[in-house]
DNA sequence: CTGGTATCGTTGCAATTGCAACAAATGTCA
DNA sequence: TGACATTTGTTGCAATTGCAACGATACCAG
């Protein structure tokens, strides 16, 4: 019984894996589709707009990218006139990115239907399931943070709210 | 308030992803550090050591799978000798991909890991919570169902031990 | 100052990815 | 049978990825 079958569709890992997968899919079609922007420029953009001047390495640590790809989704959200970059004054080796106007303009296009995925979505679940969905995830994150092989979780991941 | 603050880090879709990567990379230290397998190989040995006899195109529709990743992953599944491509007698397209014997040893290496690794997520969660995030995922999973602009899910990951 | 170290953002590069095109084999229907 | 559509597995290719190395700037100890 060691060798019971393994059931790749019951593994725990693989079914975060398709479900992650799918959700994320259906979301870049709306990002993508109302703009060419990929997932990395897509939370670029999100970040940006809660913290309005911010350098590569902070985005890098909130948002789950790493750097290569901050700076080349900020390259590139540059070029397109969403995101202005400019050396900051006091360290010459920062970056200070925020977003143009445009920017603001394309997300106040593309948040709304963002929230309206994630609200369909969450329909599918009773309130109470909504918030237990969270508290599950967050207990399998504790899990991984108690392993030294496991990757760290970005900073602004972990939970914020709990009294202090 | 249309605007109230976007918080990336309690927007579902990024949470999901986020704990998903975190939990495929901590599970591909397993497999990848065991031998230089990929996520793509591990899906697809794992996928034979049920279905002994199976064609690309039966592996693609059951482990979310794209046919070229599966057909480049039996490729070098094959070099590396884990899996043995034999033509089908009857159907000269079809191709027969079984594990040779060294397929089964390594795993019957890795498997026993992969499910430690799954023991340790899970004991994070109470029972009650391990059936609810299953359910949980699983209704996220027939929102999308229902939603045409979404990818339809993989034959094998539908529910299926629901009393018929 | 000055040499060593750390940090920041970028670039190089090999490997992977996703998607479409493709040849070969099979099925279909007149 | 023979033209046409379908299916199967592979390949091409452009784009993305992950990781390491890099130049440039800032910090720090003596």
């Amino acid at each position: 019984m060691a060798e019971g079958a393994f059931e790749l569709a019951d593994f725990l890992p693989y079914r975060i894996a398709v479900l992650s997968e799918r959700v994320s899919r259906r979301l870049s079609l709306i990002y993508g589709a109302e703009a060419g922007i990929t997932v990395a420029e897509w939370r670029v953009l999100v970040h940006l707009a809660r913290c309005h001047q911010v350098s590569v390495r902070e985005i890098h640590d909130c948002v789950n990218l790493d750097k290569p790809r901050v700076s080349r989704a900020v390259t590139r959200l540059t070029e397109a006139g969403l995101v202005a970059k400019t050396g900051s004054a006091t360290d010459q080796r920062l970056l200070s990115i925020s977003l143009t106007d445009e920017g603001h303009a394309l997300l106040g296009h593309i948040l709304p239907r963002a929230r309206a995925y994630e609200d369909r979505l969450m329909s599918g679940l009773t309130p109470a399931e909504q918030i237990t969905l969270v508290q599950i995830m967050e207990k399998l994150h504790k899990v991984l943070d108690a392993d030294p092989e496991a990757r760290p979780r970005s900073r602004l991941d972990l939970p914020r709210d709990a009294a202090e």
